[in-house]
DNA sequence: TAAATATGGTCCCAAATGGGACTAGTGGGA
DNA sequence: TCCCACTAGTCCCATTTGGGACCATATTTA
């Protein structure tokens, strides 16, 4: 009907209402991330999988898949899967760690440092997108308010009733 | 070496930064909706796009698939299965619009709209889980933040650089 | 030190996913 | 009225995904 729906989201709930909160922040999220991946794949060939470990291994202080899968909280074939594609177009290494042989530790190569610069650099443009609406002050609040919520996220229960 | 490791998230930069906040939303976002995918899907056989349908019908103004599309951002094939889906279950129905003969009018059935408040029932026990951390002045101040920025999030660009 | 158990990582394969071709139907000219 | 361009929805099928079996190594137990 309408040729072009100003109110987009037309939710049928008070816009002060906590209601569907969490739905919303999802929302957002995607949004978010759609594009980031869907660019990242068009000009690097990188998978969603590739983008998260390479950041994981520079913002974190991960050094095994294992301690990624911790990090991320992605499946641990995903993660080796990546891992190997990273490591065959040379954005990382392993070595073999001599106190353990199960495993390697992971670094990014120069390369793969350019990458993470590369990648960096989308984030920071859609969070730019992102935070446009808000005041500094807001902006300040937002990512407190974000942080607390986050910090104990890692702790969420897995399950839930249904 | 540390057995049980407080510090679980150890991001490599200032807390009170801004610096991939968007990234950090998304951690929180994934880590709200995998264990309600997870039961809806365990307990009820449903699928991502069966419970976003089923959500989209419910809460907004959307009566076809091709709106639900636009509303959620999922690909076109991925709602019709879903609504197929949720047909053939019996939660929704298909009713021919006379004034339009390639699309459908969709509602919840009865027993639809039962499954809705199930899985309201599963957001509902996330969002309180999720907004534990925040007095409830906080809580309203980070509703109204997110919605400031989720608004806009209909428009942003689905391309950048890369 | 020999099981038994646990952990890091990879592989297999069934299932989910989504791009794009395709069908059916609509609407706007000339 | 007949095109022709456009839209809603479905289908096909190549690709991606992730659970779980599996292998190698570590650690615990007896």
């Amino acid at each position: 009907m309408s040729p072009k729906v100003k109110q987009r989201s037309a939710l049928q709930f008070d816009p002060d209402s906590l209601a569907w909160i969490g739905l919303r922040l999802t929302v957002v999220s995607s949004r978010y991330m759609g594009p980031i991946n869907a660019v990242l794949e068009q000009n690097q060939g990188l998978s969603r999988d590739d983008v998260t470990v390479a950041i994981c291994l520079s913002i974190t202080n991960a050094t095994s898949a294992q301690e990624i899968v911790r990090y991320t909280g992605r499946p641990k074939n995903s993660v080796s899967r990546a891992v190997a594609s990273l490591e065959e177009r040379g954005f990382l290494r392993r070595y073999s760690d001599a106190s353990d042989r199960r495993t390697s530790k992971l670094s990014l190569t120069a390369q793969g440092t350019r990458l993470f610069d590369q990648i960096t650099a989308c984030f920071v443009q859609r969070d730019s997108l992102m935070l446009r609406p808000l005041s500094e002050r807001e902006r300040h609040e937002f990512n407190r308010l974000l942080n607390k919520i986050s910090a104990p996220s890692a702790d969420w229960p897995k399950t839930g009733q249904g």
